[in-house]
DNA sequence: GTTGATAATAGGAATGATTACTGCTAATAA
DNA sequence: TTATTAGCAGTAATCATTCCTATTATCAAC
């Protein structure tokens, strides 16, 4: 026996995450997903959401003008956030492994779960956006 | 002629916050700065932590159960962010240098303006919290 | 010191993302 | 098949944050 079911609309959205790279948020979950079910529920989007990143299917980013980003690739990277229009890109490695970790919990007092390295900026689309603005 | 004026409350907050090493939210710092100035509105202390921020006097360190951390020390460090309490311990050095930086925007195409790094994880009260109820 | 321009503010309304609740439906074990 | 209960839609509630307006405080110029 296992306390969680089969769901059609969860398992298209956990495969909706894993294809896409846009980091979506809940609102962008939903309506993309509305599309293949019409009667899908916000609420169900959030309930699952937040189960799949209980069960470490999915993670969270962060929170980009007032709304949580989740992303469908579980592997360690980090991220590049635009603070312009909100882009999150994918950057590849340089987060510390477990024993540097766990060497610092021991330091420090705590155990680490996990840990996210963020750059923030102004991606290229928002740069070329500025300099034509300027002129 | 500098079109920001001097206020009272601005700096009572600037002054919290560099004092305390707790990096606070909104709302604490509401509660903290209104016994001093007790017709403090809650409006104030936001459009302030923001004024500050976009001066770069203070930094946002990220939200904790919905609600956005501040703080006060502008020297580059990292933290730590417990999952149980969302108490936030800062953590020395280990942010890459701006050269780094510049080199990843010149390979991905942004500019980076800053970058954070987070370990999250239970500190060391939640920690024994949790060996407590266990027995 | 007085005055004029305008930044800063209080107080409260509005917004918007997220969560909670309720009655119903459907998946699954027995 | 049938009982159990996870999953769901729809909606109300919550709550951090922002917006709005009339008023007050700051400060440069006189």
């Amino acid at each position: 026996m296992n306390n969680v079911r089969q769901s059609k609309k969860r398992d298209a959205m956990l495969a909706l995450l894993r294809q896409t790279d846009c980091h979506p948020s809940a609102d962008w979950v939903y309506h993309r997903i509305r599309a293949e079910f019409p009667d899908l529920s916000l609420g169900t989007v959030y309930r699952n959401l937040n189960l799949l990143c209980d069960r470490r299917l999915i993670r969270r980013v962060g929170t980009v003008n007032g709304q949580e980003r989740y992303d469908g690739v579980t592997e360690p990277h980090s991220h590049f956030i635009c603070n312009g229009c909100g882009a999150i890109i994918d950057l590849p490695g340089q987060t510390p492994d477990q024993d540097w970790l766990d060497a610092a919990g021991v330091q420090y007092g705590f155990r680490a779960e996990g840990c996210e390295f963020i750059v923030r900026g102004l991606c290229r689309y928002c740069l070329d956006r500025q300099s034509d603005a300027q002129t």
